[in-house]
DNA sequence: TGTACATCAGTGAACGCGCGTTCACTGATGTAC
DNA sequence: TGTACATCAGTGAACGCGCGTTCACTGATGTAC
């Protein structure tokens, strides 16, 4: 009945929903065409609604696939306190201010996003807060899936945003010992956040 | 020589840059085509090249504009620290999240700023630092002109960033509960990196 | 004051182009016997 | 083992549309006499 490999089409999607997460991150959302996402898969565009409805239902998968590959980083770093400032460092570098395509979604989407279709919204919403709460239960030594109060979330999500906002900041200006300099308080900043 | 008042242009051309601000703001950049945002201003899309080189030259006049603006609002409040915090307590409210057209273009702009053009981005490297001067200033107590040294200009863009990034959150969640508790964590958090 | 004229801000149709999407087709794959 | 066949992932040309930009033209304005 099936005549190629059942894992042959799936790994072409993963193919595209990974180059595209790189391009999306790169050039935008409106940036993105869907032949270049598919050129960059190694594909003509004429394949892509093979694997998606519309490029909208796309984008939703690749905000998806982002945060849960930032989650997945995130996880494989020292345990405790320790494992959430290393974080903090890579995410408020020079290097991550310099590759936006392998980068943070948020820092580079996440004003696009709230202007997206609700699919979109709705993935950033979920992904966004199982990053938060991952954070949230390092820091307070709580190793269960349990679901942390409202509260407890949204000083993470504070955290997150200064570390967002930091990194689009060092990115549109064009002065790079200014920008230099904003990454540098930044991350001193998010530090005394963990804190309060 | 000159048959209409030399007013009446500048105020065409004014009229344009203001209603495109508000345009792009709730659309985006890549979002906003040419005939819509003359439309906006009353007219059709033929007269745009009249007053400006390209979409990309507006765009820079935009962001200057709305820099601009947005510092001529902070001026108006009262002086020291209670207008800084009466700033920042208009920034982070649900009326601003749900009025992005009206509000700061740093919200809703500062990633596809960040992949603009080098005008574009100087441009809004400019006025975002003069914006930043001004709250460095009134937080020391300074009157003059002065340039306030790098780090203090980090610290506030480091504020600034805080405020952004909430902001952006607050937008993209579709959680409304959720998106107010960053708003409200968010104001705390920004009101007590003043006192470092 | 009234008429003929020069100016130029703005109109609207058209340009080539790339967008998201559709579809008839190809050709490599694995199956059947 | 070898050949004929069915499957279907992927190709590439084409669709209508809106993009940024150009340009010949219009018609309201203020000037000259």
């Amino acid at each position: 009945m099936v005549r190629y490999d059942k894992q042959h089409k799936e790994a072409t999607r993963s193919r595209i929903v990974e180059s595209a997460g790189r391009r999306l991150k790169q050039d935008g959302i409106d940036g993105s065409g869907v032949a270049v996402l598919m050129k960059d898969a190694g594909l003509t565009n004429g394949a892509f609604y093979a694997h998606f409805d519309s490029k909208d239902s796309l984008v939703a998968e690749v905000v998806a696939s982002e945060l849960a590959a930032q989650l997945d980083r995130y996880d494989s770093l020292p345990q405790g306190r320790e494992g959430v400032e290393e974080m903090i460092r890579q995410y408020l570098s020079v290097e991550h201010r310099d590759n936006p395509s392998e980068g943070c979604p948020s820092a580079s989407l996440l004003d696009e996003i709230a202007r997206s279709t609700p699919a979109t919204r709705q993935a950033y919403t979920d992904g966004a807060t199982a990053l938060v709460d991952a954070l949230t239960r390092r820091l307070s030594g709580d190793d269960g899936s349990g679901e942390p109060c409202l509260q407890a979330r949204a000083r993470a999500f504070s955290a997150y945003a200064l570390m967002v906002g930091t990194m689009q900041f060092a990115r549109a200006l064009t002065d790079d010992e200014l920008s230099r300099a904003v990454i540098a308080q930044g991350l001193a900043d998010v530090l005394a956040m963990l804190d309060r």
